[in-house]
DNA sequence: CCTCCAATACTCTACGTTGAGTATTCTACA
DNA sequence: TGTAGAATACTCAACGTAGAGTATTGGAGG
């Protein structure tokens, strides 16, 4: 995944390490990526041995120099590659964490069990929050022309948010029935 | 999780790696947790020096040996800590794989792109089936006694399988109703 | 003009994941 | 009784992730 946002952003244009941690910041990316700064520089330098991706130039600014890099023929077809596969596999994910954690919920005293999965609640409420502001301001940056497709995107956040909120609502609720015995 | 997972089993019963490999593999787990082998020896090593878990025994057959693990004191205060997290931290992870591939989605044939997400819609239905099967599979081995913290999880997963499912679907008609002109 | 904080541009190492690979033992069946 | 293949039990190295750390430059305020 790293790469293929890597390798979509070269070949919007060249550019550096930084930018592209730069444009992931800015973009929806950020949310749900959640690449980090050493991936970038790793993906960047495996690609390059790959020769996927080429230091386009050197820039200088007194004494700090940064790398700019450019998408190669190789790598747009590998960009194409990528790009088909991550539509063709499976895009569930579970969130295992919390599975294992319910799994083994019996090992925490009830009443600490009941407020981490409140805590959770409020995380997930804060998440939610956040997503919504996030798009607003979108919406007003692109003049309430955001493209179809971000909007889907943004509809499935949305939804795997709710879903998660209600199965965590659930839990609490067989949790609470449980300590008093009904 | 991996720790989580594997700790909880320790909990119940000193085994051996093999043994949590095969529990896992078993157990819902299994299809949610996708823990591998290299995972399990590389936390039960790691654990072993933290002094989580120790080595309870070692059972020797011919010439081939395994390590019996068991759980300490500390790896079961460990355990609980784990397990409190795990119900508190946000349990939300957004498809990114799939979010990235439709970010780039231009960079595919129209005609590919189609194909992909239709082959992706095939293999949610599977596992949608997968899903299903093992369910009742489970509900007869258990006399149709299936603990509701375990129903509450299957439903979790369905739930997200169609969700994804009705994404996909939406994207398919997207990029066709783009493809027409409309 | 100086100073301090934010921004720029990476480097580095610890850590967990992955799954192919290795080696041994068991077992079914011919 | 021999043997092929499944099951057992783990090892290992390559790889990606993570994020603190380092070093330099730009800019705002006194």
């Amino acid at each position: 995944m790293t790469r293929v946002l890597v390798l979509g952003l070269l070949d919007v244009q060249p550019m550096s390490g930084y930018d592209i941690q730069q444009m992931l910041r800015i973009s929806d990316a950020e949310r749900w990526g959640g690449v980090l700064i050493g991936s970038i520089y790793h993906a960047l330098k495996k690609m390059e041995k790959e020769g996927l991706v080429a230091v386009e130039s050197i820039e200088q600014t007194g004494h700090r120099q940064k790398a700019i890099y450019k998408i190669t023929a190789t790598g747009r077809e590998h960009l194409s590659q990528l790009v088909g596969e991550s539509l063709a596999n499976s895009s569930v994910n579970y969130p295992s964490t919390l599975y294992s954690g319910l799994s083994f919920i019996e090992k925490v005293a009830p009443e600490k069990a009941l407020a981490a999965l409140n805590s959770q609640l409020v995380a997930l409420e804060k998440e939610y929050q956040a997503l919504e502001s996030g798009f607003r301001l979108k919406d007003i940056a692109m003049h309430q022309n955001i493209p179809p497709m971000t909007k889907l995107i943004f509809d499935n956040m949305y939804a795997i948010v709710n879903q998660q909120r209600a199965f965590v609502e659930n839990a609490i609720k067989l949790l609470e029935s449980q300590q008093t015995g009904n």
